[in-house]
DNA sequence: TGGGAATTCCC
DNA sequence: TGGGAATTCCC
């Protein structure tokens, strides 16, 4: 939005035959002369004390609007501004600031880089001319100017080179001429031939051709900036004050491959199993196979407290986009996998390489529906039905006895239960070949780092890590850690507790592979590593207004309140939390019954915030 | 495959060039003039009594070759030939019959016009020059020539005018100064502006510049046909003789967007119910939407005995073909919706304008599955569970009583049963949202002529006609058979009768609406029309193989012969039909359960062929 | 104008 | 070479 100066501005040479020979001024030595010397008369800084400016009022806008090719003929409508609306449409506008008089405007194409050059392309238009930049008069009182009619005319990338050669040999003759008669009229389209050997040299034109191929190679034809130059007309009528040029944000071409509008024309499904995976057809206008996403999301809403917005990403590879025309991806999990209702989201395009957003489609995430039978058949190992049972005091009450079993047992009670879990699925009711599908739960991920190093660990999104295995020590001799001493049974035993206690249920997590971190070192004079398998999980409260009951509770405390989703912990007056009766019973208990079979990776305790906490040691 | 013949041939100039520079022999002016002269030389019938003829031994493919651009560099591979496969390659290949001694080949590329002209796009590969044309040396004993290498250069659109303007020039330039000189070492390439400003005047110029640029305009740049010229050596050891020229069968681009080989890249579903309606959604090669279709087929085998072969085609619109790369169509209903298990066939795709194919892709048919509790609840008719009961004399036996109900009774079944046809259909497990979709039966189609007209009614593919409705008469003043005396109430009473005699089960039909035809005027006075219901409907034979028994039959002539499928009309020796024993029963019958509830459109009862036959009466 | 496809090129 | 996409054009 904000306009951007220049240091240093090529103008082209035509533009300076514009100003001269226009209506209001005899044309004017000093104009050309300072007008070639711009780099210096430029430098100045906008909005100086007293100095008028020139500012655009409205930007272009960025995307949505499409070049055209010579062969598509004129009048296709002019670059929007950034405001633009369909049923209040705006123009990319500037005025001068600071002056008031005759002024005239003049617009050109520049390209979309660090220092701006003149653009191959033309602007086309009404107020436009045959060179392909735009004119205004501006002036006396009212000193804006609103472009309504400014096309891009997309010239073929084979004319490149050639356009830009023609553009500075007209300004180069436009230079030189002047310098030798002092004054002219230019009329650079009926140039002959004999002027232009008469000012231009072979050797000038070698270094024109030559600079003009550079150009043409490094210039993105799928861009452009729109650059603004004001001239004040002083006392003599004449235009002689320049003011900095200001060029506006880029201009992107809504049908290069890079800057397309997406769009989802058409998917072969609009909903699926929470538990992600569906493979989905999404029928797309023109996308690049390695520049685009599938964004699953939900907005937040009041009910979240703005907390629960969700994003997630459909599964494909570059070979899953078909001809730029059609995606086949898996849906993401949901985030919550025990919910009971159908969900609905959004899905939508994304360009990974500047973000670009389609219209979102809605998409329905349906509540997993276990076929309980074949679960029994097929798993091996199987899963408690879990009696969430907490022993131990309520806040205010006595704390009882059994010693908290640490974090250790959940942790294997989730690893039996991921080893369990089976996804059975029916996709078809006609077909006499029901199959069942085994989706695993998916790898786990696996990170290093040599003695001495410190291991990072992320995950994205709002996942948390869940921490598997790790090693301290070494187990392989061929290990991109090398070893001169080698082993293969090093391990510190304090390995696993060590790197969970850092990184379990966290987003990240660091830990540096040393003796000193792990109590020890397990195999000295052996080089060691760390070594952790992990997994980012996105949790869900699967205990949430599940059925809970405990010893004893006053109604307003009831044991429901500590499975009601709120992590309000205010229990006096505002009753946020469960609170057995007090003195009522000598080993208070809670507990809640889940209702079903879920993979556990963490229980939580949430003590009361607003006085009396008491430590609260939990048992399974 | 046969070779074509030509009455008239332009010979591109550069090729005379090649000929006269040659290593064998000095230029000869002679042959000059003969070429320039052909369209005489060429009119001789090949073969003719004794004269030498070069014929094509091995044709172009036609298909799958691509033309390459100038920018795609050489070397991409010759055209194969028609016979050429993946391990054993061939290529186009001529032969000079009746002669033997030193020949050349000269090739070249034609328009595939009917009369073929010299073509824009070049001919490259090792044998072949800069003008685009191979020429090769043969004999003296071996007269055959193959062509591994010939490639075809794609001109751009663009450069068409201009290419054919170069060739003509030179052609025109090598006549007149041949004319002039008598004898001269042609060298096109180095052609200097004055040589031809000698030979070619500024009218030449003009009529050159239209007619090439006439010639651009329809030339079809996605095909060409390939030109085989042979030059004889004479005596004097130059070549003179020429025989006449051969081209072959048209050669496609393969990257034409008409001759693009066609390919189903994947489906999102492989199979469907047998009557058909459901969504696909295909990935694909490049298709044109309005020249494309998806054909589901069942190749024919040896159980069916050659005759079931079966084709149906997806049902979509041009708008369902999303650019180019994909189509969602819904399966059509498969010829026999009774099948009781799983049904392979096969889809392809179909270009209609040429009838290319693509390699077919598996789809199964999964029999239908009525929600029978829920059908009960829908349907207001109830469904006769069919015990088709067929009294009256087997052959050999007396014809007992009951006259036949007449067709009448089998349609008005047919209508009860087709309003209860209902389709549940669940397709998401996991969905709490089940729904039932019920999948009406295509609409009746209805067709009309004015009186005096002959209506004709048809079906596609293996279809037959079940009339529905017929009315000879008027039913409405505002008809396109305008009425000048009206009545809305005019009906035939044998119309349906008529109409169903002459078309029912018929695979095509005419009734003409006159009536003499219909038994009577049933309004003097008033203009009538003849309007017709009817659908096009494939049956299949829902009694097949199901149980049949009957008063009593030996068990070479059991009833179970009757529904075997089968239509062999033998008994005697060849027990190829049932037949109830002679004389034990008075009132022989013969049954069959159809074990379900079926549309029945039609009873047919096949006679015995090989003798005796005695008129059967059925009744129901 | 936007939709859509043909043409041309790139690797 | 074939796969794939950018560029250009058409209506």
């Amino acid at each position: 939005m904000s306009d951007t100066a220049l240091e240093s501005v090529e103008l082209p040479a035509s533009l300076v035959n514009e100003i001269i020979n226009g209506e209001d001024g005899a044309p004017d030595i000093s104009l050309l002369q300072k007008m070639t010397g711009m780099q210096h008369a430029m430098n100045g800084t906008p909005g100086m004390q007293g100095q008028p400016y020139l500012q655009i009022t409205e930007q272009p806008k960025s995307r949505g609007f499409r070049f055209r090719y010579g062969c598509e003929g004129p009048s296709h409508g002019g670059i929007p501004g950034v405001h633009s609306e369909k049923n209040r449409k705006t123009y990319p506008s500037v005025k001068i600031v600071g002056y008031q008089g005759y002024a005239r405007i003049v617009v050109t194409l520049m390209t979309n880089e660090d220092q701006p050059r003149p653009h191959a392309h033309y602007l086309v238009g009404k107020q436009c001319n045959e060179d392909g930049f735009c004119v205004v008069q501006v002036g006396p009182k009212d000193m804006s100017a609103t472009f309504r009619n400014l096309g891009v005319l997309h010239v073929t990338k084979k004319n490149v080179p050639s356009i830009l050669e023609k553009r500075k040999m007209k300004e180069l003759v436009a230079a030189r001429r002047c310098q030798e008669t002092g004054k002219i009229i230019l009329d650079f389209d009926n140039l002959s031939e004999d002027d232009s050997n008469k000012y231009i040299t072979e050797q000038d034109k070698r270094q024109i051709v030559k600079e003009s191929q550079e150009q043409a190679k490094q210039m993105d034809l799928s861009a452009v900036r729109v650059c603004f130059q004001a001239f004040l007309q002083d006392e003599n009528g004449t235009y002689t004050r320049t003011l900095q040029p200001v060029i506006s944000d880029a201009v992107f071409d809504s049908k290069a491959p890079n800057a397309s509008t997406l769009k989802i024309c058409r998917m072969d499904r609009h909903s699926g199993c929470v538990t992600g995976g569906d493979e989905v057809f999404l029928l797309c206008d023109k996308v690049q196979k390695d520049d685009i996403q599938v964004r699953f999301y939900e907005e937040a809403d009041e009910s979240t407290n703005g907390g629960s917005e969700w994003e997630a990403y459909g599964d494909f590879g570059p070979a899953d986009v078909h001809r730029q025309f059609a995606i086949v991806f898996k849906t993401p999990l949901y985030h919550n996998v025990a919910i009971e209702r159908p969900i609905s989201v959004h899905v939508q395009l994304r360009r990974k390489s500047d973000g670009e957003l389609s219209d979102p489609k809605p998409f329905t995430y349906q509540p997993q529906q276990f076929d309980k039978e074949e679960i029994g058949k097929k798993r091996k190992k199987t899963v408690p039905h879990f009696n969430t049972h907490f022993g131990g005091g309520g806040p205010g009450g006595p704390t009882a006895g059994g010693g908290g079993l640490g974090p250790g047992l959940l942790s294997e009670v989730t690893a039996k239960v991921e080893e369990a879990r089976v996804e059975v699925r029916n996709t078809r009711l006609y077909s006499l070949e029901q199959r069942l599908v085994f989706t695993t739960v998916p790898e786990h991920e696996t990170a290093f780092t040599c003695e001495r190093g410190t291991l990072q660990l992320s995950c994205s999104d709002r996942k948390t890590l869940l921490i598997v295995e790790a090693n301290y020590g070494r187990t392989t001799a061929s290990h991109s850690c090398a070893c001169s001493t080698c082993r293969t049974n090093c391990r510190a035993a304090t390995s696993l507790a060590v790197v969970r206690a850092a990184c379990q249920g966290k987003r990240q997590c660091s830990v540096t592979a040393s003796s000193s971190v792990f109590g020890g070192d397990p195999c000295y004079g052996v080089q060691k590593y760390l070594e952790v398998s992990y997994r980012c999980i996105t949790e869900s409260n699967v205990a949430l207004r599940k059925t809970a009951s405990c010893s004893s509770a006053p109604s307003h405390w009831g044991p429901e309140k500590a499975v009601d989703g709120s992590r309000g912990t205010r229990v006096t007056w505002y009753n946020q939390c469960t609170h057995t009766n007090r003195n009522r019973v000598y080993q208070p208990w809670w507990k809640v019954d889940l209702g079903g079979t879920y993979p556990v990776n963490r229980v939580s305790v949430l003590n009361r915030g607003d006085c009396c906490v008491r430590p609260l040691r939990h048992r399974m």
